[in-house]
DNA sequence: TATTGTTATACTCTATAACTATA
DNA sequence: TATAGTTATAGAGTATAACAATA
C-alpha cells in the first residue's frame, strides 16, 4: 500500500524511489540505534578518511556554516569530534573524528554493510554482477 | 571524494547507499523548492490516493501520533491538507488533501519523474530494463 | 576588505508524557 | 478502561543575519 509515486509514472523512477526509501529506512534504523541522525551517519563517514574545515564540511553536507556549528558541537560534547587549531591561519579549525567516534563509525559501518546485504540476498550472482555494472553507469556515467 | 562507505564494503552495498544518496539529494532539492520537508512529500504522495485517520499516517510515515497532529498542523495552516470529522467515531479524523495540496503535488510529481529520468538518460534500453528488472527483484522478491 | 567561524534568533521536526474527549 | 488525538515540553537540526577574529 501507498506504493506508487503514481500511476502514470515510470517503472524506473517508482522503482529508484523505492530503492531509495529501503535503503534510508536501514540506514535511519541504524543511525537512530546509535543516536545518531543521517547526517551525523554522513559526517562520521566523512571524517573516517579526513580532517576537513568547517567551511569544507558545510560543502560536502550542503548545510549553512553556522548549522555545522552547532553539529560539530554536539558531536564534540558526546566526545566524539575534536575541533583542532590549525597554525597556519588563526581562523581556521580541522574537525577530527576521536577514537570513541572511530568505534562508532566501525560499528555503523559493519552494521549497514550487513543489511544492506541482506536486501540483496536473494539476488543471483550474475544479477548483482549485472545490478553494479548498471548502478555505476547511472552513478558516474 | 568522500564516495566510498569504506575500502573493505562491497560495491553492492557502495552502489546503492550513494545511488539512494543521488536520489535523496533530487528529493530534497525539488521538496525544498516547494517549501516542503521530505516527510511531507511523502505525506502528500500518501493524500493522494487515500484519506487516512491520523493514527494511520503516524503508522505509514513511521511517526508518533504528536508528530503527526504538528506536521498536520502546518500543513492545514498552509491550506493544503484538511481535517475531517468522521460521524461514525467522534473521536477520529481523516486527513484530506485540498485542491491546493493537489496542485502542488502533481507539480513536485512531474519534477520528480523527470529528474529521477535524467539520472538514468545516459542508459540504454535494454540496461533500464535489467535494472527495472533487478529492482524489482530486490523490493518485491 | 574578505574570510572563517560563532552566536542570536526563529522555525520545523521529533519524541515522551500528560491530557481531553469519545468509545 | 481503552483509543484517537492534542498539548506541553524539550531537544536536534536548519537557515538568516549579525558578529568577532584573523587574513
Amino acid at each position: 500500500m501507498v506504493k506508487n509515486l503514481s500511476p502514470n509514472v515510470p517503472e524506473i523512477v517508482d522503482d529508484l524511489v523505492q530503492l531509495c526509501f529501503a535503503v534510508q529506512t536501514i540506514l535511519l534504523r541504524i543511525a537512530a540505534a546509535h543516536d545518531l541522525s543521517l547526517v551525523q551517519m554522513r559526517l562520521f563517514g566523512i571524517l573516517r578518511d579526513h580532517e576537513p574545515e568547517m567551511i569544507a564540511l558545510a560543502r560536502y553536507l550542503n548545510l549553512d556554516k553556522s548549522s555545522v556549528s552547532g553539529l560539530i558541537d554536539r558531536a564534540e560534547q558526546r566526545g566524539l569530534v575534536r575541533r583542532v587549531r590549525v597554525p597556519e591561519d588563526g581562523r581556521v579549525f580541522r574537525v577530527s573524528i576521536t577514537p570513541l567516534g572511530r568505534q562508532i563509525t566501525a560499528e555503523i559501518t559493519t552494521q549497514v554493510e550487513s543489511e544492506i546485504l541482506g536486501l540483496v540476498a536473494n539476488l543471483s550472482d550474475a544479477d548483482r554482477r549485472q545490478f553494479i555494472r548498471i548502478a555505476s553507469e547511472i552513478l558516474r556515467g
